[in-house]
DNA sequence: ACGCAATTCAAACGACTGTTTAAATCAATT
DNA sequence: AATTGATTTAAACAGTCGTTTGAATTGCGT
C-alpha cells in the first residue's frame, strides 16, 4: 500500500487519529482501518494500545529535545557557565518546539496537538519522559537564562521561565485553530508567532 | 444519602471523576455509581453523557466570567474607553481564575483540571461557550489594556495578550503538580503564583 | 526450491459502553 | 386516603472496546 513499513503506518495513522478526534473516541480498530493493516497487529508490534501511545510521544519528544540541546551547546560551547546572548537562548528553546509545528510534511502539527491533549490528560509515560529528558534540559535552560539575566534574581527567573514555557503550550496546541482566525497566509502567520513569543519572552525577563 | 439534589450530586461526581482520571476513563456507570444514584438518572436529568459535561463546564466557566466582567466594570466605572491601571486590570483577569483554583470548599481546583483537559480535547461545547461569552470579554480586556498601554501597537497588545492568556491557563492546569514540587505551605505557595504571574503580565507588556 | 522465522490475518473472547424501556417508588395536591 | 406527576430503579439492548488465539501468508537465508 506504502513505502512504510507496517509498524510506521500504525504509529503515523495512531498520532492524525489523536490529532483529530482525541484520545476519547481512538481505537486500535480506527488504527488499524487507517493503516491498511489487521487489530492484532498493533499487539504484535506494540504489545498493547498505551505503549503504542507511548512510542507516538517519545518519537517526536526525544527528537525535538536533542534539537534544544543541541542549540544550547552550540551556544554553550560546552561550557554551562559561558554567558550568553538572551535572544539566543530563547531562540534555542522556543523555535525547534515551533519550526517542529510548521513542518506539515512530517506531520508536526499534528503531533502538537496530540501532545497538548497527552499533557492535559496527565500520560504516565509523558510524565515519565518529562522527569527524565525534559526537566534537566529545562535547568539548562533555566541556568543559560539566569547568567543572561544578572539582574534578576534566581527565583523570578524560575517563575517567569515556568510562565514562558505556559505561553509557548499554549500557543503550540492552539496553533491551528488561532491560524484560521487570523487574516494573513499561514506561512506569514507562523513566523510572526515565532517572533513575537520570543519578543514577548524578552520582555517578560527584562524587568 | 446528602443535603444535595441527586443532579447536583451527579454534576459534582462527574467533575470529580474527570479531574481524577480524566475523560478517557469517564463513564455514566461510575458517575452514578458515586453519586449513589442509578445510571438511568443521568439520563433523566441531563438527556446523556455529552449534555452533563457540557453542564459541568457551564456551571464553572460562567461563574468565572461574571466575576471578571463585573471586576473590569467596577474599574471602567461603565465607561469602555476610562484609562485604567495595568496592574488593575490584569488583577481582573488573572485573579479570579486562579482564585477559583484555591477555593478548595467549592472544589475549584478540581475544576481547574478539567477544564484544562476539556481545553485539550477541543470540546465542542466549550468551544461554543468559547465564542459566546469568553472572546466578547477578552476583548473588552484587551480594549483596557490597550488604553493603559499607549505606547505599544494594537497588534503588540494583541500577541503579549494572547501568551498571557496561555501562561496563565498553563499554570491554572498544572497547579496541583508543581505546587507538589515546592517546598513552601501550599496556601503560601499560592499567593506567590497570583503576584509572580500578575508582575510577569506587567513585565510583558512593560515593553 | 526448501524450510524456518517473521509477519499478517480472520475470528472469537469477555468486558464495558451509552441509551432505552417499563415498572416501582416517592412527594405533594385534591 | 386517593390520585397525579416527578423521580428513581432494575433490566435489557445493541454496540464497541482491547486482547488473545491459531491458522495462513510472506520474505529471507540456505
Amino acid at each position: 500500500m506504502s513505502t512504510l513499513s507496517t509498524k510506521e503506518r500504525i504509529l503515523n495513522s495512531t498520532e492524525k487519529l489523536i490529532a483529530e478526534h482525541g484520545f476519547a473516541e481512538l481505537s486500535i480498530r480506527k488504527i488499524s482501518q487507517r493503516a491498511h493493516t489487521n487489530l492484532a497487529a498493533i499487539n504484535y508490534h506494540f504489545g498493547n494500545k498505551q505503549q503504542l501511545i507511548d512510542q507516538v510521544l517519545e518519537r517526536r519528544l526525544n527528537n525535538l529535545f536533542d534539537i534544544r540541546k543541541n542549540m544550547l551547546d552550540e551556544l554553550n560551547q560546552g561550557d554551562p557557565k559561558k554567558v550568553c546572548n538572551l535572544e539566543q537562548i530563547l531562540h534555542a528553546f522556543i523555535a525547534p518546539a515551533l519550526f517542529m509545528i510548521n513542518d506539515e510534511h512530517q506531520g508536526g502539527r499534528i503531533f502538537m496537538q496530540v501532545l497538548a491533549r497527552a499533557y492535559a490528560e496527565q500520560s504516565e509515560a509523558l510524565h515519565d519522559l518529562m522527569k527524565d529528558r525534559y526537566t534537566p534540559i529545562i535547568k539548562e535552560f533555566a541556568e543559560a537564562i539566569g547568567l543572561a539575566c544578572p539582574d534578576l534574581p534566581r527565583e523570578t527567573i524560575f517563575w517567569r521561565f515556568h510562565f514562558i514555557i505556559g505561553a509557548l503550550t499554549y500557543t503550540m496546541g492552539h496553533f491551528g485553530a488561532t491560524s484560521v482566525a487570523r487574516q494573513m497566509p499561514e506561512e506569514e502567520y507562523f513566523e510572526k508567532s515565532v517572533a513575537e513569543l520570543i519578543e514577548f519572552a524578552k520582555a517578560a525577563l527584562s524587568v
